[in-house]
DNA sequence: GCGGCACCTATCCTTTCGGATAGAGGACCT
DNA sequence: AGGTCCTCTATCCGAAAGGATAGGTGCCGC
């Protein structure tokens, strides 16, 4: 199985290759920068796996991804990343990756992602896609207090202040102070986006 | 490495074994419902990996997946299901599951998904995931018109109807017949949870 | 003890929504 | 030619929302 890593620290590549190459299953060639994989693609052929490094030079984003990807024509390229977040990882399968690594992967698993990707199964490490609902929590909702948090509830669920109020035992007017705090807070222009931006952050 | 595989159609099971026992790596025991598992598991201690079917006898829902998990301590249980939807498959991962597999799944990814979950990663089909963009669409979105979906847009970004009638170069009053039709077409009982559903649906 | 904060209530007012009803033009199909 | 559907418009009305202002309570930390 041919592999091609691209990365522009050497001791990245290095002791990828290493580990790697040390399974015996993996040929591996190097490139250490995105021009570079490019060339390599184009004269060794296509490969099994090409493996980009997502802040390498000539990436620029996703463009570089676009690049890699019409030389390998069918075959796969995946991107690897030490710092990108969920959104690049969505974004890179999107733009057509096969995959997403995170360089804090463990060894032993990256072994089997490589083979799955390189047998054209998707792959992205799932706590990454499911660690979505904690991180964007708490720049909103550490600014609302409980009772805020229960009137947006109702909000929501589309109900009316008077429901709300029905709901919580309190006086509808109540309700109608708290709606425009939460407008104040979630820099919305009235209740139905309160109740979007809301339900973007994942706070519903 | 030992895994455990129960399920209550004969074939499925026997196949499974016999490719997997082929390779091997692997050491496969068989159960056919939910409580020979759960025998299993604490007779011959636990094992690398088990492989529950979603719907044999036993499992009612997820309920048998808890089941398994006490038995099975540390070590991972995983679920299969050749009718399973996207949902099932989040819910399972929720209540504990390492991993989700669609019986649809090709052999070869198997294997790896199989020595993945072993390995304590999660695993699920990203195709699996991914589809959810798809499907909810159509149930809702084709009973709406263009027009419809236009000003939902807007209700979604929390516009007055003013607003949107100025960015669709419309009347307003003809804004408020939409929004009208498209709280009866997506049964909600105003603007805010017409936007909800929207938003719920996938449909912005 | 006092300020700050979260919380609750009240009154007054304007704007917006939501619903009912009715009319009319255009596109498409039969 | 008639029917159906989407589209746009209009008027009227009551209900709801949104904003401003002015209170009151209780809890906590300084």
């Amino acid at each position: 199985m041919r592999l091609l890593i691209a990365d522009d620290h050497d001791l990245v590549r290095e002791t990828l290759a290493a580990f790697l190459s040390n399974e015996g299953q993996f040929e591996v060639d190097l490139a250490e920068d995105l021009p570079g994989a490019c060339d390599k693609i184009r004269t060794d052929g296509p490969y099994d796996l090409v493996l980009l490094d997502y802040g390498m030079p000539g990436m620029n984003g996703l463009e570089g991804l676009a690049e890699a990807r019409a030389a390998q024509g069918e075959k796969p390229v995946a991107l690897m990343s030490g710092t990108a977040t969920r959104e690049v990882a969505q974004s890179a399968i999107d733009a057509g990756a096969i995959g997403f690594m995170p360089k804090t992967m463990a060894a032993k698993s990256l072994i089997n992602a490589v083979r799955f990707m390189a047998m054209g199964e998707t792959y992205i490490p799932l706590d990454f896609l499911n660690a979505k609902d904690e991180g964007p929590v708490s720049p909103l909702a550490e600014r609302l207090t409980g009772r805020e948090m229960e009137v947006l509830s109702g909000l929501c669920r589309g109900l009316a202040n008077k429901e709300i109020a029905r709901e919580l035992d309190l006086q509808e007017v109540t309700i109608k102070l708290h709606v425009k705090t939460l407008c104040r807070k979630l820099e919305a222009k009235n209740r139905t986006h309160a109740a979007m931006i809301a339900k973007e952050a994942g706070l519903m």
